[in-house]
DNA sequence: TTACCTTATGCAAACGTTTGCGCAAATTGA
DNA sequence: TCAATTTGCGCAAACGTTTGCATAAGGTAA
């Protein structure tokens, strides 16, 4: 057996994997009984299981991922789709469904939309194409085709959205109150005496931008503030897109008393443009973002933002695939999850001071 | 044949996935020929060709990568590992390492540190029991022990570092010149009139934090600057790490004139206790941080930093990648590349105004 | 007609695992 | 002591591809 190893041994020099294989080879037992070992079966004798052990490590074994996956139909992998990976938001998901995932034997492949349709086709495919056991994603903006995340649900693969997401899929989908933040929003400028509230919104196709301003539009309603058109500008949310967006608000013949911005970059795109212009903020413009981004409480003034509860949102979507594997005969019922997100009010909103 | 493609399609409805023989069985040829065919081989007639790419289409064939990769020995997956992926840095070099090998046909598997070593480790592992056909790293702050990296190598996994790496590894690495950068960051200060310049140093067991360190010191002594020792301070570089140690700097018997952060969130960190305490920069302190983050040109008073060029850095480690893999036998000389980076000077260190 | 070449496809092994079944040998029970 | 059970392992098939070699049909040249 000494002498086997010490042939094998000379493997580790010529840079090919130790297989199953090579340990059986040098035990002289067959490949059956090292998987066996390995996965500690209860019909494996100690003595055997110690025995290999010993040289897998010798022979600096590791298990071929391909090859188990593809004998046992399970990857143990599974994917994440996001639109982009700068945003503390998306980065904070990420980790938490990861920390979830982990623990059960999971490991996740992120991939990123860069909020182009195109290429989040791609990703789905190639996660396809790689077997993953699962897809948890939030769709990219200019997604408005579904076909696609409808081919993962025809693979019989487990798909689990969150933040962006869209009711047509009907599948399981985790997220905030869209609404009832933004009328909260709306709430707190009218607290602070704002009565001309523009709204810088995302794009209405996705269903979260859509109920922003629904709760924006419904919240003007209820304290008989006029709605005018020219105040709710959709776009990307982008910085760039709230510095434009912010220029032609003040481009009004009226200029709003507070703006409303659907992203927290698009707010501070906006405020950078307030304070190029000798705006007082909040005094004369009041601002709010969303999604509590690291710098929203950086700057000067600190911006007044939402905060998702990205942590939370991570760990639910995570559970939410798990329970799809674990009863995946039983029917469960779909899973539609809205957290109640909280408003976080910091300087660049607050006019009346306490 | 088409009652066989119409039991078939029964298939679709009972999610099971189709392979290349159930095309094959379609059309009553074998899976060589099929497998053939999808990939175009030349000694395979059109009309089969064409027969078999519909049927592919109808049964809404998607190939296993697990089979292929196993059968190959390639899986086209590179892996990458970043610190963290909440910082402009990372985000932009990764996304151009995506660019560049996805024209190649890789696809690329994101995994993060948190910069933790154990983290690390398990991400090592799970790349080569995924199979990866290389690796492109950049190294967590606590990570000492090599190892796990020498780990990859002995199994002829081509590896790349970037950003922060090591010379003992002996790998390619792309990077940008920190010594020499840290150096103009220091005359730079000097020019204006800063001489009591403090350093956030990052660990300085990180190579790239070293030459930091190295190139502020030999700046100092260019200048006939005296090196207190109390004026260097290493850290993790967090932001929370630049307010406790802006802190330090403060309760020092006499303050500097100059802090120079490591990293750009010790930068905010820093600047926040500075704004707090009143201290106006850059008058009395004058502070540049590292990286160009996206919120040092954000901010009051914008940050001066240092761009190191990610795009270049993340589209240069996938071509050192893609080098290896095509030279795999001849013995390719090692590759090292230190960028230039740029200095940009913003309000936070722009004492003399041109 | 014969020998040879081309073209189009089939056959079977292989990649590295896992796993149901089978079968000795060892152990147990009465 | 003998049957019954348990223990420890081998055999072989399977997962879905790819690929070297074989082969059969048709074409070409002399």
């Amino acid at each position: 057996m000494c002498k086997r190893l010490s042939k094998y041994r000379k493997k580790l020099g010529t840079k090919k994997k130790t297989t199953i294989k090579d340990i059986a080879n040098v035990l002289g037992i067959t490949p059956s009984a090292v998987s066996r070992a390995l996965s500690n079966h209860s019909r494996i004798s100690d003595k055997t299981k110690i025995a290999v052990r010993q040289v897998a490590e010798n022979l600096n074994y590791q298990p071929n991922h391909l090859a188990t996956a593809l004998r046992t139909g399970k990857s143990n992998l599974v994917g994440v789709i996001i639109p982009r990976n700068n945003s503390s938001f998306f980065s904070s998901v990420v980790e938490n469904i990861e920390k979830v995932l982990n623990k059960e034997g999971y490991n996740i492949i992120i991939t990123q939309s860069y909020e182009s349709y195109e290429k989040e086709c791609n990703n789905i495919d190639s996660l396809l194409y790689t077997q993953v056991d699962g897809v948890i994603a939030s769709m990219a903006n200019e997604t408005k085709d579904l076909s696609f995340y409808e081919k993962i649900k025809s693979k019989g693969v487990p798909l689990v959205l969150f933040d962006r997401g869209e009711d047509d899929l009907n599948v399981d989908y985790v997220g905030i109150d869209d609404y009832l933040s933004s009328f909260n929003v709306v709430e707190h400028l009218y607290a602070q005496n704002c009565r001309r509230i523009a709204h810088i919104a995302g794009f209405s196709h996705t269903r979260i931008y859509e109920n922003r301003i629904k709760g924006y539009r419904d919240a003007l309603k209820k304290f008989d503030l006029p709605i005018e058109e020219s105040l709710i500008i959709e776009s990307n949310l982008s910085m760039e897109d709230g510095r434009e967006v912010m220029k032609q608000l003040l481009d009004l013949p009226e200029m709003p008393d507070a703006v409303f911005a659907a992203g927290d970059y698009a707010a501070l795109g906006a405020l950078q443009v307030l304070l190029e212009n000798d705006i007082k903020v909040p005094e004369e413009i009041a601002l709010v973002g969303f999604s509590n981004e690291s710098f929203t409480y950086y700057g000067k003034p600190a911006i007044t933002s939402i905060n998702q509860h990205s942590e939370k949102i991570g760990k639910l979507a995570a559970e939410a695939f798990l329970n799809r594997i674990k009863n995946p005969t039983k029917k469960v019922s779909l899973n539609k999850i809205n957290l109640k997100a909280e408003l976080i009010v910091r300087a660049s909103s607050n006019k009346i001071k306490k």
